[in-house]
DNA sequence: GTGATACTTAGCCTTATGGAACAGTATTCG
DNA sequence: CGAATACTGTTCCATAAGGCTAAGTATCAC
């Protein structure tokens, strides 16, 4: 049914982990190496790194790779798309039926 | 069931399905029934059940039953933590170093 | 050129998620 | 009472998520 889904299953899934969480605050203050984003955590590279890929495919990070560093930096245009949702919402439970709900709950049907 | 680290892994894995935010957007104009919400949905009662328990678990609603009936309602003040950490994450980009952001990120830190 | 560094790729494992079917319980209606 | 309604409990299944090792590749430093 649900072939096609929303841009926001990603990213509210890619929120859902704390490691990913802490890596975007940590990029909040400006981007980072994989391996300087990895050394808080106690866990193997290639785990992180599937953290990493994770944040990458749901647009919420950028990365580019310079010789053998690879650079990370926070998409903050991405974080867009969740005030959207939450404005959406609000908008639904004050009664109000602006042009921004109309546009982003029609978003959300297509999403079905 | 769910063991989270921070009520933010369950608010936003909740969010991370399509079903659950319409859910979420269908409560967002009254509470409903059970079965009323389910009626949209190409799915069987039993599966629809587990995201009303994953959207009560996560705080996002709550219910009640009443004779064989169980009415859900949201829960709008759970919202405040997506919007904390929102504000957070901006506050963290924008070299802000306030009360605020003081405050959600130690409380991130005290997830691990 | 050798070795350290910084990822990558490829498996493997365990648990969680999102769906199904089927049977059961408890209310409410006629 | 008996039947319909509205969940609820249980079990099952396939796939995804999140972790691990071990081994591979490509730079960079000396």
């Amino acid at each position: 049914m649900e072939q096609y889904s929303s841009p926001l299953d990603g990213i509210f899934q890619a929120l859902a982990d704390p490691t990913r969480r802490a890596v975007l605050a940590r990029l909040g203050s400006g981007p980072a190496s994989i391996s300087d984003l990895a050394k808080p955590f106690d866990m193997a590279l290639p785990s992180f790194m599937k953290h990493i890929h994770f944040l990458e495919g749901s647009g919420l990070i950028r990365t580019e790779k310079q010789g053998r560093v690879r650079t990370c930096t926070i998409e903050k245009a991405q974080f867009a798309a969740i005030e959207a949702w939450m404005s959406a919402q609000r908008a639904l439970w004050e009664g109000r039926t602006d042009r921004l709900e109309q546009f982003v709950t029609s978003a959300e049907n297509k999403e079905k």
